[in-house]
DNA sequence: AGGGGAACCCGTACGC
DNA sequence: TGCGTACGGGTTCCCC
């Protein structure tokens, strides 16, 4: 499940890998993964978008590689009669649970649903066994859209601990439904939501409201630091996670909360509870140490 | 505004 | 062993 790291390990590698690479051409497999006006929103034609897309991209280069939120983001210029770039418009990949960006070197099977083969020779696939992951192709105006809609980045020194507070204070719902809420901050998911609450030890289903300005200033250089730290190891492979090389990030032995119900507390012995009562997903939280 | 539930998928885990 | 079914997980969308 990428979260934030994940998809910022995988952009890295491919912004170093396939900037300045031109696409010769572009095999849509499994045209139900894509997506129109933005990532996630409700289908329109399946056939109209893969020739859409494979129209826009055959003969494309890549401008660069970035990540915001949880997707990764492949802009793609025209290349023109002049060698300048033009037509900027972008390839926003959010690969949910089991979606991976492999380059060349691993193997192709059933589970492809897109194919970049490079000029060069390399190939970038889109891989995804479940399918719940989203290809959306959009030009400026809807990219512009779709990123005004996220909240800030919680890496950006632009968001200061001020307004970090502003948007935990400003709500009564649950504190970790508001790390996770990505039109209030993007990027937080599960884990890492869990774990931030942990290291500041608060408790997840504190009402936002009640969370004073000096545990919201701890809550985000905790969250933070996590995010940070797992970037280092190329992020968290629970389960599915791969990065673009089909590697495992190396964040999973460093959780301190997250799939680790029952077990002894780091910092205090007692043991980690679990529930799935906070929006049916899985919060685990020190009973002892987080309030 | 925000909470609940369905829908999107299919490998995995389980029951019989 | 095989077959059927429940489950998970983030997000959107619809309804209350």
């Amino acid at each position: 499940m990428p979260e934030l790291p994940e998809t910022e390990t995988i952009a890295r590698d491919l912004d170093g890998a396939l900037r300045g690479a031109v696409v010769r051409s572009v095999e849509v497999v499994r045209s139900d993964v894509l997506r129109g006006e933005a990532p996630g929103r409700s289908r329109r034609s399946a056939a109209a978008l893969a020739a859409e897309v494979a129209d826009a991209l055959t003969g494309a280069k890549v401008h660069g590689v970035s990540r915001r939120a949880k997707s990764v983001v492949i802009a793609f210029g025209t290349v023109c009669a002049g060698g300048q770039v033009e037509g900027l418009h972008r390839l926003v990949v959010t690969p949910r649970f089991t979606g991976a960006l492999l380059i060349d070197g691993t193997p192709d099977d059933a589970y492809t649903c897109l194919r970049l083969d490079l000029a060069d020779g390399r190939s970038l696939r889109y891989h995804d066994v479940r399918r719940l992951g989203t290809l959306a192709l959009l030009g400026p105006s809807a990219f512009e859209a779709w990123e005004m809609a996220l909240g800030p980045e919680p890496l950006d020194p632009a968001l200061t601990p001020e307004r970090f507070s502003g948007i935990i204070r400003g709500s009564s719902r649950a504190v970790k439904s508001i790390l996770m809420d990505q039109k209030r901050l993007a990027g937080v998911g599960n884990i890492y939501a869990n774990e931030a609450l942990w290291r500041a030890r608060i408790r997840p289903t504190r009402r936002g409201e009640r969370v004073t300005r000096v545990q919201c200033a701890l809550l985000l250089s905790e969250l933070r630091a996590v995010l940070s730290e797992s970037i280092a190891l190329r992020g968290t492979t629970f389960r599915d996670y791969r990065d673009a090389y089909g590697g495992r990030g190396g964040f999973a032995a460093r959780l301190q909360a997250y799939g680790r119900a029952g077990e002894p507390c780091s910092r205090c012995g007692d043991a980690l509870s679990a529930t799935h009562a906070l929006e049916g997903r899985q919060t685990v939280w020190c009973r002892a140490c987080q309030s």
